[in-house]
Parts: structure tokens; sequence; C-alpha cells
DNA sequence: CGATTCTTTGAAAACAGTCAATCTGTGTGG
DNA sequence: CCACACAGATTGACTGTTTTCAAAGAATCG
């Protein structure tokens, strides 16, 4: 399991077998079955994590109960409350495996101190971070920008495959609309 | 107006006179004039800038024409295009001052070696990166939740007296409405 | 003051949401 | 293996919200 986040990093930057070992020191294996929780909203969230295998999706509820899907994180992705992470406030999103799930977690403190001992696994951070800023920053173009079939087409294409993994109510969740009007979407394009 | 930045960065951390002295000699001022563009969509974006005074924003022009505006940059914030400037493709959006302002801008590189040569620097930065991504989920929370009254509501709420600094299509724009929508939104809150 | 930009309003059309019913596929227990 | 329950997807009719288009009114700036 930790192997998969060894390559990850690889991927990323050279990093020596002692690094990794110290990385691998303080992570720790949590399995997920469906629908298990990985986080609710109103607990404090203290660590990173990483996907190794399956997908997780983090949501608000609303007042009416409605579920607002604010991000997928499948393998080879991150998950976690940010706001929760470094405020030490509550979290108000909930995180739920969607399908059986495997994820790394690392402690704050400790993922705090991998970032000043390891330059390497720093800079990999650093451009992990600014990939979600710039992924973020596509996301509310569109959802300010584009009708309900131009997200759908955009979602498709960010995700190619994805949607095959998903309930369609939960696109639908993510991209801000009901599963009737994506049924609709979908019916209309072809 | 360097001061400004050296006041900014003084609130977050303790930077001593030698440090500032060195970002300062990295540092440029640019003023703009009301409706100047900082950055033009399609060019590369190569800076970080922080706003001393005024206010741009940062916005999409659709196929229809249409502007969307992607973010607001006041006084003591940073504007940019984090995409443009981490990949080095053409900018996809345009950075255009609202009043007139003035910026203070640094170098990519010189930005990058600050980081690694001043600790104190680069956690500053990186609080402010962390901050900015929560930023940006709670609009993307917004977006895809929000009744357009909502959406106003929450935009006052977070920068309550902005508003009166905009002309009210730009609001209308960022919260991804259009203008009348917003008249209406508006009248039937009194 | 005149020109321009911004805001408001009304009426119609397009769009998305709600509610309720039906259809589909999957998995479980008998 | 079948019957059934259940979750998900689709559909139709209706409602409500938002956009569009056009015009008029207000505010701002040189």
């Amino acid at each position: 399991m930790f192997d998969v986040f060894a390559k990850y990093l690889l991927s990323k930057a050279d990093f020596t077998p002692a690094e990794l070992q110290r990385i691998e020191a303080v992570s720790q294996l949590k399995a997920l079955r469906k629908r298990e929780v990985l986080l609710r909203a109103g607990d404090v969230w203290t660590y990173n994590a990483f996907v190794t295998h399956g997908g997780l999706r983090t949501y608000a509820t609303d007042a009416k109960g409605a579920e607002h899907i604010i991000n997928f994180s499948v393998e080879n992705w991150w998950a976690g409350d940010q706001q929760s992470l470094a405020s030490g406030e509550p979290a108000r999103y909930t995180i739920e495996a969607i399908e059986p799930s495997t994820v790394l977690l690392i402690h704050k403190q400790d993922f705090d101190e991998l970032r000043r001992a390891l330059p390497v696994f720093d800079q990999v951070i650093n451009t992990i971070i600014y990939r979600s800023l710039t992924a973020s920053q596509n996301r509310i173009h569109a959802a300010i920008s584009y009708s309900a079939e131009e997200k759908y087409r955009a979602f498709l294409q960010q995700f190619p495959g994805f949607a095959l993994r998903l309930p369609q109510h939960m696109v639908a969740s993510y991209l801000g609309m009901t599963t009737e009007t994506l049924s609709r979407v979908r019916r209309n394009m072809q």
C-alpha cells in the first residue's frame, strides 16, 4: 500500500530510499468500506490524507438535508478539509468513501516536519498545492460561467472515464444541479 | 509604497530589517490607471503581484463576449494568474484595475529565491496559499449550493463594505448571475 | 452640459427545480 | 432460482427562478 505513495512521490521528484523510509515511518494506512466516513462534519481534521485506492467524496449538507459535493478524491490524489486542518476549527464537510478505499494518513505535525526536513518533499507538496489552486479556479470559472450542459461536458473532459465509476446523482451534486436536470442534459446530448 | 507591503509582512511574522531590504531589492512598483490592464489574456504571466492600493479584477471573456469575474484583488491582497505562472502557458484571464491602483511586482525567479533563502517568507507565503485554497473552496460551495440571494448575502458578509466600491454588474459577474438578476435580488431584500 | 456608463424595470422566453410516478438494475433472503 | 426490496435513473407535468431583450431612468465624468 505504501508503495503506491512511494511511486507517486518518485513520479514527481527524486527521493532517496532514506527519505521514503522517513515518510513511511509517519504514515498510517486506513482501509475504508463503501460509505464509511473518514471525517464527519463537526469534527476537527488533523491529517493529510492521500488516497492510494478507491475514491472519496467531500460534501456539505445544507439546511434542507441536500448534499453538495465539494470535491472528489480518487486514487493518487489528496483528500481532507483544508480549512479545519489549518485553523483547528470543526470541519464543515464530511468525507466519505464512494467505493472500498485505502487512504494513507500523515498527521499534521509529522507532515509539517517532513516539509521542513526534506526539501524535496516540500517542493513536491508545493507544486501540488499550486495545482490544486489552479483546479479550484477552473472549477469556479465553470460554476459561474457555464450552462448545465457545458458544465457536464467540461466534467467529462476533465475526468474522462471517472463518470462511469460514480452514481449520476453525485456528478449532479458536484456540478451544482439536480439529478433530474443532469438526466435531461444527458438525453439532449445524444 | 513598499512600506505597505512591509507592514503587511510584519503583521504576519517577524522580519528583520535585512530581510525586508532583501525583499524590497527585488520588488518593483507599478501604478495603474483605472481600467488599465496588468495582464492580458494570451500573454504569459511571470510575476507575483501584491496590491498595495486600489483594486483589480481577474476575468475571463466567453465566446459571446460576456465577462466572468474569477477574482477580486484589493489592497493587501494578491493578484495574478496562477496557472500561467506555474505552467508558463498563456494566461486565460485578464487582470485589470477597477480603480487607480498600485501593485508591487516580484518576478517569479526572485520570488522563488526569496522563499528558498528566507524561511520566514516561505512560511508566510505558505499560509497565504492555504488561506487562498480555503477561500476558493468556500466560493465553490456557494456557487454550487446557494440561490442568487444567498450568494449575494454571503458576498456582503464576506466582503463588508467592498460592494460599495464596485459597480454592481461586477458583483453580479463575480457571483455568476446577470446584472438584472442582482438588481431584482436587491429590491426583494428590502 | 452632453456623453457615457450603470442601474432599474417590464414582459416574454428559456432554464432548472420540484414532485410524483415509473422504470431499471442489483443484490439479498427465502 | 425466484421474489422482493432497494437504490438509482428517467420521465412528465408543473412551478419557480433566472435570462434575455428592450427601454427608460439615474449617476458619473470629462
